[in-house]
DNA sequence: ATAGCCTCTGAATCTGCTT
DNA sequence: TAAGCAGATTCAGAGGCTA
């Protein structure tokens, strides 16, 4: 075509500087994808990088059946300096990418977090928040030997320190929040039922695959309709799924093949949801469950304080972290409440009762206060 | 002093090892104090090192020269090396200073956390947990362009990889906690109202004082009464406060002599919990071990007595000499019950059931009696 | 039809003592 | 130092099967 040679006219089909694929997973390395793609041409970046998890051997259940684990080779590295390489060169060319008023998301455990957040900061990103997925149904803790891992961290960034101009829907978020402010803990289960893309074996198809009402909280938080999001390690393309649904364009970059036709079939089928219809969807209300360990840390009640029953046959010593002493036995109130009345079960919120002003109440009193406290 | 001289006969003595002072805070440079400080003597360290670089104006190089304020993207990397040198010098103080069972505790948020992160993992120490501070009534945003920061991030690391026997109260917790495994989020107010300490202006003494009841959950969950605890930028001195109160040692490690005062006043005017309230309480794996030949040996059971899972899929005949028969196969209460089910591994103290008046019971009850009879 | 029970599974750096 | 083995260890949610 006589206009092609004529390169200077039409900068966007010069080989340096290509029109952005919209809507297309392209298939191949990350970076080497990135560096084909257009300068400051997406709006936003949603990363869900290799996490370099270090397993040791396999990890059974208290039953014995073996976890599943991500042992993929895709999440191997050498070392961590290996990976930082790795992580910096993506970052770098994500941040050619971008657009002076666009903003990067980056998902991670504690496992490569920290890397990741280091490099962002060195390459001159600017972070605007951490914020905290908190899981409603994470893997337990099997061994009983760490806290649970209940959560993982996004970091979101823009271009640098000078970068004004992002889009932040302040007011969409707040209104969907119960007219509350925005915070930067997040409570969202993981993707599991009819969500999880499954294989023709009925396996799950993608190890890590992530829940659409985390993709639509970044969507919704950070773009605008219109807006083009790129995600460079698409994975089973919950990205592109929630972008095309919110009527967002997407940019996918995968390596694997069978990831990405998977992805594409996945998108295929979204239908996007009518303009009208995107907006905010409602936090979910969190369930205020509340430990007796968290009365005694906030000094309702203090370590060494006496319980006893409604009729005083029975006394426990209220300890430190939150148990119950029953003579030489320790357990939870609800455990040694069973114990006193050799029940199986006990609730020991209405069965304990402290001595008060007026007489005896139920320790149930004091969760009252702790949830008052943490609603207000 | 003539014993001083003969240094060798005492070596707790010696400049190259002094003796940890205990409920003390020491005055002076953090690195130049945990110097001083002798190797593997400390249980547990909660560090709250400043935070950043943008924010606080004292941030100063290894050679104590100042770190100018920042605009452009070099004197950005330039501070975060500064920053980054100090963090690795007081990590690795902090790594001599601990015993190899013991474990550190940083606290920060996303201006310096992934610094931290980082750092920690350079030098060889292993992420046990990244845990959040939920905060319920953290500071508002007030322009409305980012997430309102509601939480802070920690970090529980071991020494090293290969790092076995560190404290971690899991039992205990578990029974604080509605009798739920702990998690990697937790809800807690930030200091406010009567906790916070003031100066005599009436204003708030130190800018970034944490809440007893964090450090409480950090000490309860990581360490036993009498533990040494450490931390090596002492403030308000809150860990000392907890540490106190809750039966354990401090050491402090504190620059500024008013914050030192405040806090020393401070944690003179606690009062210790009752020894009831922090006993530490008994963990099943500490139990003392009891072998099944022991049960036998006393006569709780009868050689020849036949065993059987809790579904009497299986039957086992008991041994004289503490050993179970599954067929022709011989072998430990654990590994007979493994063949049984085809499994790894099996406890069979709780695996296998023996017939009583009231039904099935685990002979984990034989054991129960051995220990008790042997306690007395 | 439904309640209840059983099974399966999820980004996991998941033991510790003795020989 | 590495192997062997005692023995401690799980929560929410989805889906399937049975009474």
């Amino acid at each position: 075509m006589a206009f092609r040679r004529n390169g200077a006219a039409l900068a966007a089909e010069r080989p340096s500087a290509p029109a952005l694929p919209l809507d297309t997973i392209l298939i191949g390395d990350c970076i080497a994808e990135l560096e084909k793609l257009p300068p400051a041409s997406v709006d936003l970046v949603f990363a869900d990088p290799p996490y370099n998890l270090q397993l040791q051997g396999d990890l059974r259940r208290p039953d014995q059946s073996l976890v599943d684990a991500v042992d993929d080779a895709w999440d191997q590295f050498e070392s961590f300096a290996a990976y930082d390489a790795f992580t910096r060169a993506w970052l770098l060319q994500v941040r050619r990418v971008l657009k002076p008023t666009g903003t990067l998301w980056v998902i991670g455990s504690y496992h490569n977090i920290f890397r990741v957040g280091s490099a962002l900061q060195d390459l001159g990103y600017w972070i605007l928040n951490d914020v905290v997925w908190r899981k409603t149904n994470p893997m337990p803790n099997f061994r009983g030997r760490r806290f649970t891992n209940a959560h993982e961290t996004l970091i979101w960034a823009a271009r640098g320190a000078d970068a004004k101009g992002y889009t932040f829907n302040y007011e969409a978020l707040k209104a969907g929040n119960e007219d509350l402010q925005p915070r930067s803990d997040w409570l969202i289960p993981i993707c599991s039922g009819g969500e999880r893309l499954k294989g023709d074996d009925g396996r799950k198809a993608h190890p890590t695959q992530k829940p659409e009402a985390l993709l639509a909280r970044v969507l919704l938080a950070a773009s605008k309709p219109g807006d083009v999001v790129l995600d460079p390690f698409f994975g089973s393309g919950t990205t592109g799924a929630v972008a095309k649904r919110l009527g967002r364009r997407f940019v996918g970059v995968e390596r694997d093949r069978d990831y990405a036709a998977a992805a594409q079939a996945r998108i295929d089928a979204v239908a996007p949801d009518s303009a009208a219809a995107i907006a905010q969807a409602p936090a979910k209300r969190e369930a205020p469950r509340v430990a007796f360990a968290t009365v005694v840390e906030r000094g309702l009640i203090q370590a060494g304080s006496r319980l006893t029953d409604a009729r005083r046959r029975h006394e426990a010593v209220v300890r430190a972290d939150g148990t119950l002493a029953l003579g030489s036995v320790v357990g939870s109130i609800h455990r040694i409440g069973a114990v006193a009345q050799g029940a199986e079960a006990c609730n020991g919120w209405t069965f304990w009762h402290m001595e008060t002003a007026a007489g005896l109440a139920p320790i149930d009193a004091l969760r009252e206060i702790v949830r008052a406290g943490d609603a207000a």
